[in-house]
DNA sequence: CGTGCGTTTGAGTGACTTCAAATCGTGTGG
DNA sequence: CCACACGATTTGAAGTCACTCAAACGCACG
């Protein structure tokens, strides 16, 4: 599928931007597809792209030392990602970028988006104002591992994947998700059997339904009661 | 103490500024002295201000709905905090700022800085730089608090501290920090028995010397062993 | 109709928390 | 200058949450 200038206005940080910009970006771009299970990049690479993701499906993530790994994010079309890196010169990236899905990105180089940033303020601007959000974010959530127990964190992370990516179905509060028991674990920090344990309890409750890397959430309210710790 | 505007110079994020930058943002800013154990600001507040600490010292926290409360960070003079809020018009803060000792805060306008950040792209440039280092900090705390050992988050904390803060004694590898247990505690997301626990048992083996809200590293080769996990 | 991967479940364990009580250190008021 | 009082710290004992390991299960795809 050819990228139109016109589809960069999906993107946050270019939606200032003019046609010509957003034509300029486009030339300065390559496009890079990764077959689902590929790699964009890994922790560690020198940081030579900023990717703007155009189809599929991208997980980052980090690992320790000793190789085990959380899930910082999941990024869907028209989201940035190796950012971090990217606008710092001579930067490797802090985490690793796999592909759930086929996926193609647009691969700008880092020295023409220096270039760009120095040239075009608002977008420094703009980028700085998303890098806020996420900040708040990271900090909502290295709170929510630091003082919460499991279960409030993983009924947490269902409805703020719900909020995000849920599929509602049209009449009743019916939310359905796409995601492993091991997704969930690497989101939650916790371990795959854990979460297992706490869907399948959730279920004989009747909150939720699931499936093989399905989750349907029946009752978002009891969600939102556990995750705030009433329970108990 | 008078704050001259060639000391702002020892702020990061205006260290490309000229001197007449400088002048204008101190005319648009206010002193405001904090005393110890007083707030510069609640989370949730709304945000007037973005504060530069220019004596004494502020931590940064953010409790959850029952009360429990995480460190995310402490500020030492010519740090920037409350930015999160300030630099988005209609914000609130994300954390609650409160001065460990007998503090002063030069405050700045949200809507001056705003201004600022409109006409002087270089800020908005250095303070995007600024926001990455952060959150690859973030990030890395999240991963650590995910999948190490208290063990390790409590060593690395104090390396992290000690490079930070640390006063250096100048012939030997001697490193004092002042920090309670307590603090270490909710910097590392346990408790203050499980640290002094630890503390206990680090200066059996030498590694370590402790005091009522002191802790002086003798052997940080040992401390990184622990934080790599290659201890047991 | 296999085969593999995602999932479930059980049993055992261990790291860390919680609660309680004793002890230590420091700074402050008499 | 000393003694007291309070906050910081230590330590023990008990409890628990969640992890680990192992094995069986079952769905979906080839």
């Amino acid at each position: 599928m050819k990228i139109m200038p016109a589809d960069l206005k999906q993107v946050i940080v270019f939606q200032n931007a003019t046609d010509d910009d957003l034509k300029l970006i486009l030339k300065n771009s390559i496009t890079r597809p990764i077959e689902e299970g590929g790699f964009f990049f890994f922790q560690g690479d020198h940081a030579q792209y900023l990717y703007i993701l155009t189809s599929g499906q991208v997980k980052l993530m980090q690992s320790n030392p000793n190789g085990q790994q959380v899930n910082l994010r999941t990024i869907y079309p028209w989201q940035m990602f190796g950012a971090l890196g990217a606008v710092r010169e001579e930067a490797t990236y802090p985490a690793t970028a796999k592909a759930l899905e086929d996926s193609t990105a647009l691969a700008i180089d880092s020295g023409f988006l220096h270039e760009m940033l120095r040239t075009h303020p608002q977008i420094s601007f703009d980028l700085m104002n998303l890098m806020t959000t996420y900040i708040q974010e990271m900090q909502a959530r290295y709170r929510e591992l630091a003082t919460e127990r499991v279960e409030q964190r993983v009924a947490n992370a269902l409805l703020r994947l719900a909020a995000q990516v849920g599929i509602r179905s049209e009449k009743e509060t019916v939310i359905e998700l796409s995601f492993s028991r091991q997704d969930v674990a690497e989101m939650t920090g916790t371990t795959l059997y854990t979460v297992s344990r706490l869907l399948s309890d959730w279920e004989r409750k009747g909150i939720i339904e699931t499936g093989r890397e399905r989750i349907k959430i029946i009752k978002p309210h009891d969600l939102v009661r556990i995750s705030d710790g009433m329970e108990k």
